[in-house]
DNA sequence: TGATAATAGCGAACCTGTTCGCTGCGTCAA
DNA sequence: TTGACGCAGCGAACAGGTTCGCTATTATCA
């Protein structure tokens, strides 16, 4: 019985998609000089990775620019929902207020960020 | 450059810890007979699993019982935990409050459960 | 125009994680 | 004893993810 592909984006894939999130649209150029900067990577490395992203649909290009332009398919907020709702799921097995507990209780929030997930809290309650 | 082993469990390694968390110390043949219910795993490969998970220390052995007793070597909230910090850097790059406001806005909670976030919010803040 | 550089694409090598076959050992009962 | 069975270990095969060398195509410009 094989192994099924991880339908999360990998660590480089991550890697790739939180430069483009802080960049917006970009060349490969671009893209690739972080990517050389935070882990020596090479050109064609860089290349291909996003060749197989556009190919998994992680990613869009837009073909008519020249060079090609990158751009996330999904927002950041989207994708760590995504990937937030997989840890749930396996490590918690679904349960996700143990996991929101685990989080706040590791954080030095501002007041202003505490305030904000109060209003949050009153809000849902009042639903 | 060649990359870097993952410093998380893995896949199977996260499903195998869920099952002695729920079990608690358990013998191989408990453990395999859950991941077999589960996907259908040899007996073989549930043996060589916890044998590199010893060795990376995920789990500990009681090698003194016959069959050999295994155990998690860190509880699911410590693990949780620990995979959820990766994840809030990985993707919010450090802003844990980003990723809890996601995981509460994604979720249905009991009265209970929110009066309990919020007496955790205030004792933050107190302190 | 010919040399040089930037852009893309592809296939193969390589690494980690996963799977399993095969072997060896101890125990128990015929 | 011997045969059947459960337990444990190991190496090799395999799959997905990552890396890069090599090549092709298209600008760029001396």
């Amino acid at each position: 019985m094989p192994r099924s592909p991880s339908s999360q984006p990998t660590e480089v894939e991550i890697q790739i998609l939180r430069i483009l999130w802080e960049l917006g649209p970009s060349p490969v150029r671009e893209i690739h000089k972080r990517l050389e900067a935070a882990k020596g990577t090479n050109y064609s490395t860089t290349v291909k990775m996003l060749s197989v992203m556009l190919q998994k649909g992680l990613v869009k290009r837009d073909e008519d620019a020249q060079p090609h332009i990158y751009r996330p398919a999904a927002s950041r907020a989207r994708t760590g929902k995504k990937m937030l709702d997989d840890l749930i799921e396996r490590v918690y097995e679904g349960s996700a207020m143990s996991l929101v507990l685990q989080a706040l209780s590791s954080t030095r929030a501002s007041k202003k960020e505490l305030d904000e997930v109060r209003r949050l809290l009153d809000q849902m309650e009042g639903k």
